[in-house]
RNA sequence: CGGAGCGUAGCGCAGCCUGGUAGCGCACCUGAUUUGGGAUCAGGAGGUCGUAGGUUCAAAUCCUAUCGCUCCGACCA
């Protein structure tokens, strides 16, 4: 993409509405605009990014054995009412009716729909486990939406639907989500502490958040220090491997870790010096509850003894949007942005400092189309701007690595490469440039 | 919902207390000179001061209502 024929308004001053760093940053870099209080745009720059969180994402879903599907946003109240959350659940949630005065809602979470396909075609226990995912958008009217994307009203979520014959076979599933969700973490470069939590309006008896440590962060946490030097899963694990997946469990859920308000007692296990204490943010939920919606809704299969029984269900969602947030304050410094490769918009910056100039045009142009046959996506800083500025712009949107060509060097036929986490330069040729920046990828 | 603030040009703000018909910086447009870390000079455009009432000869400024946004608490991916 080249510059001038790009929409990347970004912005030199901070937002006044912007009170932490990743909210200020995502509005400067001009990822985000804010339409209301709690919902927001996605900008090009944004939506690239949230597009590759998702390729990502999807990627660990199917390898976990998932199926993507696509249910809607608006919802009857209907199923609502056979499950019986219509009236338990609160103001959260978006109630609309449409011309017909038939009450609607805008989904806050979709136990009740996937519960409705999988009753209406499974009979049988041998079409379980089966596990049915999306990536959609919710809606929970907050009653303070704040921190930008973070905790916003309106919200992209990657929610799972698990259906078992009982529950071994769901714990096997809350496994298999369980693992898939510290691969996608890991490959974003992050951290995220498992801790055992309270299930609150999803309901069930085993549960777990994903918490990334951050100042800004809205739970208070306390955890062993071990978390930071765990080894995550590799892409070759076996999902069809109950015990593996099992045991990789058990590893990630035996150090300590804990929410500031549960059990402060077993705190005194935990040695002062292995001991973290933070403030996080929860970037995803793990929640498996049985029956509890499966009984109400009568949404029955037939066991191997020809009766019927409920599925036995779990949930897991993963919040799309908060997580780009989460990746931005975690990843940052005083110039801006430092994205990680798995989801930086583009793989690389090219900044000409002279366009016009008759060899930086040729050396440009040279450079980002080997780049772009090469599979490389390419931000081409083409604008007739002050070198400051532009270096500013590609340090604020935060680039991985950024390609400099400017008068200076192109007369010895040489380009800079930098790369944006260290601000280290060095110089290539033009070929040896291509050769490394392909095999950087 | 309780408490605290804000709303004036695309963005950031001043002016309001003490009423006299709107200003600064950045951004934008034109031209020139520039170009290795947010340029310089000259010229230009852009605002029913959130909205609606009221007081007044006169309201951005005082009063009332209303809408929107932010922050602090309870909820959550």
């Amino acid at each position: 993409m080249r510059f001038l024929n790009y929409f990347l308004p970004v912005l030199k001053a901070s937002p006044k509405e912007a009170e932490i760093s990743s909210h200020s940053l995502m509005l400067r870099a001009a990822l985000i605009r804010q339409q209301s209080s709690g919902i927001y745009s996605w900008l090009p720059l944004g939506k690239r990014v949230l597009d590759k969180l998702c390729k990502l994402v999807r990627e660990e879903q199917n390898r976990a054995g998932a199926i993507e599907i696509l249910m809607p946003t608006i919802q009857p109240a209907s199923l609502w009412r056979e499950s019986g959350r219509y009236d338990s659940y609160g103001k959260e949630m978006l109630r609309i009716q449409d011309r017909q005065n038939r009450d609607m809602l805008y989904g806050p979470t979709n136990e009740e729909l996937v519960t409705d396909i999988v009753r209406s075609y499974v009979r049988s226990h041998k079409d379980l486990p089966l596990n049915l995912y999306q990536i959609q958008w919710k809606f929970r009217d907050e009653i303070r939406p704040r921190f930008g994307i973070m905790r916003a009203r309106e919200f992209l979520m990657k929610d799972a639907y698990s259906f078992d014959c009982d529950s071994a076979g769901a714990r096997a599933s809350y496994n298999r989500m369980f693992v898939a969700y510290l691969r996608v973490f890991a490959r974003i470069g992050l951290v995220a502490i498992p801790i055992s939590a309270d299930s609150g309006p999803i309901g069930g008896d085993m549960s777990h958040e994903f918490i990334i440590l951050s100042q800004v962060g809205e739970s208070s946490v306390v955890c062993d220090q071990k978390y930071f030097d765990m080894r995550i899963p590799s892409a070759e694990i076996d999902f069809s491997d109950k015990k593996k997946i099992a045991s990789i469990v058990c590893e990630w859920t035996d150090p300590y870790a804990a929410t500031e308000d549960m059990h402060p007692e077993a705190l005194a296990d935990l040695s002062a010096r292995n001991r973290i204490s933070a403030r996080g943010i929860e970037v995803g939920h793990l929640f498996s509850f049985g029956t509890k919606y499966s009984n109400p809704m009568c949404a029955r299969f037939i066991g191997i003894d020809g009766k019927n029984y409920p599925f036995f269900m779990g949930s897991y969602g993963m919040g799309l949007s908060r997580l780009v947030g989460a990746v931005v304050e975690s990843s940052h410094d005083k110039k801006g942005i430092i994205w990680p490769k798995a989801i930086a918009p583009f793989d690389v910056g090219i900044i000409n400092l002279k366009p016009g100039d008759v060899l930086c045009d040729r050396f440009a142009d040279s450079c980002y189309q080997q780049l772009e046959n090469a599979g490389i996506d390419c931000l081409l800083d083409d604008r007739n701007e002050q070198s400051g500025s532009k270096f500013a712009t590609m340090d604020l949107i935060g680039l991985p690595l950024q390609i400099i060509i400017g008068p200076r060097n192109v007369l010895k036929g040489e380009i800079e490469i930098k790369d944006r986490k260290n601000n280290q330069g060095e110089v290539f040729s033009l070929d040896a440039m291509i050769n490394r920046v392909t095999a950087k990828q």
